[in-house]
DNA sequence: TATTGTTATACTCTATAACTATA
DNA sequence: TATAGTTATAGAGTATAACAATA
């Protein structure tokens, strides 16, 4: 493993963001809320999806996975689900006046995160550290080396047992 | 959250770790693994652990799920657990031939996962990208900074090394 | 009483397959 | 038949609490 230069980088990097992805979940836990949700919201904020095939799409999920959290949400009053007159399959997502609140809760919580993440380093250093991330990401989509599948797509005959 | 430079880092991080852990599960059950597997049979491996706390402590986890995934890796004739006769509270956790064997497997899934992770980064990039990632994991594991969480308790389990 | 580990239970996130309803 | 979404089911990983065994 540490064949290279140092030890892999793939544990470095699941290993901070699990330690970094707890405190996170903990701080939008404290004012109600989780990741699911505030991608979600931020998604519907942000992006203002046609469908929920786009909604799941942009926050990295299954169709049937987001309608799990939004069964959640709507229980939770914080979306409603209209159909759209033009095209009574589509549901449209819309955030209520809760929604709305913990949007902004979340939002806030995400912020002092965010600040907290960036204790130290310059923004030259942030930039550097988005653009080493994104080359990461890159590397792992494209072009499937042997063993992998690009994108979830191929079944490969696991060895399982 | 564009607040201060660029989107959330936090985000960025996470998304990253998500793909990137994808690709790797992928990688590591297409020859019979999974990453906790991986982690426990890696920390057997290098750190020979007195315990199954300091084991688990190790990988990240709680006690119980480290029985957990003992449970099935016994079941599956990869560890053995044996009673300490100096202690026998403490069950030492010795790789199968079985457990040897896979392990060889997920390490070299690990290291051909890795060397694609590395693909045209050049090592002080990789050093680079270190640096930053412990310096993430730090900020977030030194001080808390208010927003603690609903039963009080405190935040600093990891001390992942 | 303290320590080591297990059992029982449950939660969250995720996924696939089968289904309903529209078009 | 194709598309949008839901329901049903399942599985992986994790956690806490209660427990047993040992010291």
């Amino acid at each position: 493993m540490a064949d290279s230069f140092g030890p892999p980088i793939g544990l470095v990097l699941s290993q901070t963001a699990k330690t970094v992805s707890r405190v996170f979940d903990d701080a939008l836990a404290a004012v109600g809320g989780s990741v699911p949700i505030w991608l979600v919201l931020l998604t519907l904020k942000s992006r203002r999806p046609a469908n929920q095939r786009e909604l799941a799409r942009a926050v990295g999920i299954q169709g049937a996975t987001l309608t799990h959290h939004l069964n959640a949400m709507e229980a939770d009053g914080l979306i409603t689900r209209r159909r759209d007159p033009a095209n009574r399959r589509i549901h449209q997502v819309t955030l209520t006046e809760r929604g709305e609140e913990l949007f902004l809760k979340l939002a806030a919580a995400a912020q002092s995160h965010d600040q907290r993440l960036r204790q130290g380093l310059a923004p030259e250093e942030i930039a550097t550290l988005h653009r080493l991330l994104n080359r990461l990401q890159d590397n792992v989509t494209a072009e499937p080396p042997d063993t992998g599948r690009p994108d979830g797509s191929l079944q490969c005959p696991p060895e399982n047992e």
